[in-house]
DNA sequence: ATTAGATTCTAACCTTGTTTAGAAAATGAA
DNA sequence: TTCATTTTCTAAACAAGGTTAGAATCTAAT
């Protein structure tokens, strides 16, 4: 074993990465039971045989893709949020956490849409496995809702169950349409979406 | 033949529509390559070969799925915004369209989820036999927001394209977390949709 | 009850998919 | 180069899926 193989990656885990990241792309685009071994193994120029030397089974390369994908949107949310000032208001908080789900899913979308398209229709062992992950990250926004309802800053009659799942809807199917070519920057888009959500879409004080 | 076989359903007829819903159920819950014609035919108490006395192949029946999605919302929609006077805003008449998408959406969830979640994971054929019918049902929709910017209702700074798109997102993800039993009505449900998008989240006045 | 037509079943075909075990090849340190 | 280790391939086992042809069954009018 070479001497610098601390800081650098060893050839199975840049192997392992490279298998991870054909089969959220393939999962993504065709879905889960749509996707052979096979053609993940072709997008690795790897027989499918040999992708258990990496994976103990497809049940397991797509369960770390969920955890990936989950991992990846939680802690890109926290670093926004982080970077808010003690006295941030809802507003800024929500625009915040809107910021970093949207940037999480448009720059890692092969993973965030992999997970987001598959949902419900998984194994169940390969569903439940990935539950307290996802629970944890509704209960992280639940709070977010809570904080500002007791602040006052939302009207009081919106449902917030209601609101929480459309922002979600909005967001998640982004990754379905989001093209990073033809499209503006993640920021802007994320913005954007943000504003949306705040304030509605019709001019001030028209009604009917 | 008996002799009033005009106004009731031939067996034939029957049988082709509740193997269709169940195919539209499981499609739905598992996904178009998890449900296999086994799962199908089991559903409906036959054997696999039977099904194809009524439908010609896996694809087919799949592409009749998402046709009568698409026929389902699209109609229920136009049936809505039939209802509007002439002299409708442009609030009403976004609210109505929601309020269509939403109502076909909920309410026959099992074909509209079909098609919402085997989006753009299907084989090619039946993907493009079901684009004409889409393309058409989303010019409806971009022409109702033509109508509005011209007419002055929606703000200036809010992009349309994602406009459309974010009202999509939420409403089609409704599809996935709706629950007939737990959930207040249909009607309710998309009444409060439209408000968030209309009106958005804040108090009025609060804008930082 | 008979019989033609409609509907479903049975049994196979062929392909494809996941998985495994052992052989083969590649790697890199001594 | 040598050799132990890592990595990949080959080949097969085994299950499951879509599809088809023909036999069997059911239905309803005569």
């Amino acid at each position: 074993m070479s001497a610098n193989m601390q800081s650098m990656q060893t050839k199975r885990e840049k192997t392992h990465r490279m298998v991870l990241d054909a089969a959220a792309k393939l999962f993504s685009e065709q879905g889960y039971h749509g996707t052979s071994l096979k053609t993940i193994a072709e997008a690795v120029n790897m027989q499918a045989g040999s992708l258990y030397y990496h994976f103990s089974s497809k049940d397991q390369l797509m369960q770390d893709v969920l955890n990936k994908s989950i991992y990846i949107i939680y802690s890109t949310v926290k670093t926004e949020m982080n970077k808010l000032d003690e006295a941030a208001s809802f507003s800024d908080k929500l625009k915040a956490a809107i910021r970093g789900h949207m940037i999480a899913i448009l720059t890692y979308a092969d993973y965030t849409s992999a997970s987001i398209r598959n949902y419900g229709q998984l194994p169940d062992a390969v569903h439940y496995a990935s539950q307290p992950a996802r629970d944890e990250y509704e209960q992280f926004w639940r709070a977010l809702f809570e904080q500002a309802e007791i602040a006052g800053a939302i009207r009081a009659d919106v449902d917030k169950h209601l609101l929480r799942l459309s922002i979600f809807g909005s967001m998640n199917w982004s990754s379905v349409w989001f093209n990073a070519q033809q499209n503006t920057s993640v920021e802007a888009l994320a913005a954007a979406q943000a504003d949306i959500f705040l304030h509605g879409c019709l001019k001030q004080g028209q009604n009917t």
